[in-house]
DNA sequence: ACAACGTACATGACACGTCATTCATTCCGC
DNA sequence: GCGGAATGAATGACGTGTCATGTACGTTGT
């Protein structure tokens, strides 16, 4: 029961930093979107993920393997966007069990004109302060630690 | 209206890996300190802050200012931790207007509990696979940006 | 002294997330 | 083909976050 393995003072300081950049930055990311567009950053993904497709049909499954969002989540997500009327539900023929999930008109012209607002936002909080090796850096270790923990959780709900 | 600016090829590859990232990481760590400890990343928080004076008390625009959060949402959060019992609030005999927040035996207990497993979490999910380089890389970008928006947030607030 | 303004904090309404549970359907071994 | 496991999805309850607003107290200028 000694030492609890802390963090390194550096480890500490990154992480506090790093926690805080976070924080600033989605809160600031989400205000101008909700108040240039009424769209809320997990509306936005949603869009896109939607506008990615051919047809602007997904099943929640296929988007939820993208966002990777709980299933739950994203169930009373697209509950809250179907009754704004950026999407509607279908049923899906070849699956009984499952739905479509299809982008509205409306859900279009709603991400349409949220995304040049959103990009320019994104640029100029987050890329324009940063070099391309940073940029590149970030990368790295986001893929890194994804890669970390997709095999930590893999490992928990699939032991040996 | 041609071309709004989007992002780079590696800005795009970049921003995803990094929000993906981020949403895994604080899932696990919130889903581990929750299930070890019944207590949320927000809880921990507050209750490190209050740990880290000498006595346990702080008022409540202090921790707004260490945790950047947004005022309601602290008043809130703080409601639901005294009606938890992790925290007490006293009235602040210098200002009629301003409290106290309090650590109880409760909270200082729970924190005490929680933090070894939690900072053993933030470790194996997220430093281990990190070298010291890249650490120093992320609270150097972690910095940078945080700069950037508090000066872009002051801008907004407090024109010229 | 007192009006005007600013600061510290709380609250109500409502959007968002998570967990546990439920339900229907499909898949799979026998 | 049938019983059981797995899959795709919805839902209710409850904790969390945000916005707008309210309220009480302090500060400042005249």
């Amino acid at each position: 029961m000694e030492s609890p393995r802390w963090l390194r003072e550096e480890e500490q300081r990154a992480w506090r930093a790093y926690i805080r950049m976070h924080g600033q930055l989605t809160a600031l990311l989400n205000r101008q979107l909700q108040a240039d567009s009424g769209l809320s950053l997990a509306d936005y993904g949603v869009l896109v993920e939607l506008t990615d497709t051919p047809d602007g049909r997904l099943r929640p499954f296929e988007l939820q393997r993208e966002l990777q969002w709980e299933q739950s989540r994203l169930s009373h997500h697209l509950t809250r966007m179907q009754r704004r009327g950026l999407i509607s539900r279908e049923e899906c023929p070849e699956d009984g069990r499952g739905a479509f999930v299809v982008l509205t008109d409306a859900g279009r012209e709603a991400i349409t004109a949220a995304a040049p607002g959103h990009v320019e936002a994104v640029r100029s909080l987050f890329f324009e302060g940063l070099t391309p090796e940073q940029v590149a850096a970030l990368e790295r270790l986001s893929t890194q630690v994804t890669a970390r923990i997709e095999t930590a959780a893999g490992d928990c709900s699939d032991p040996a």
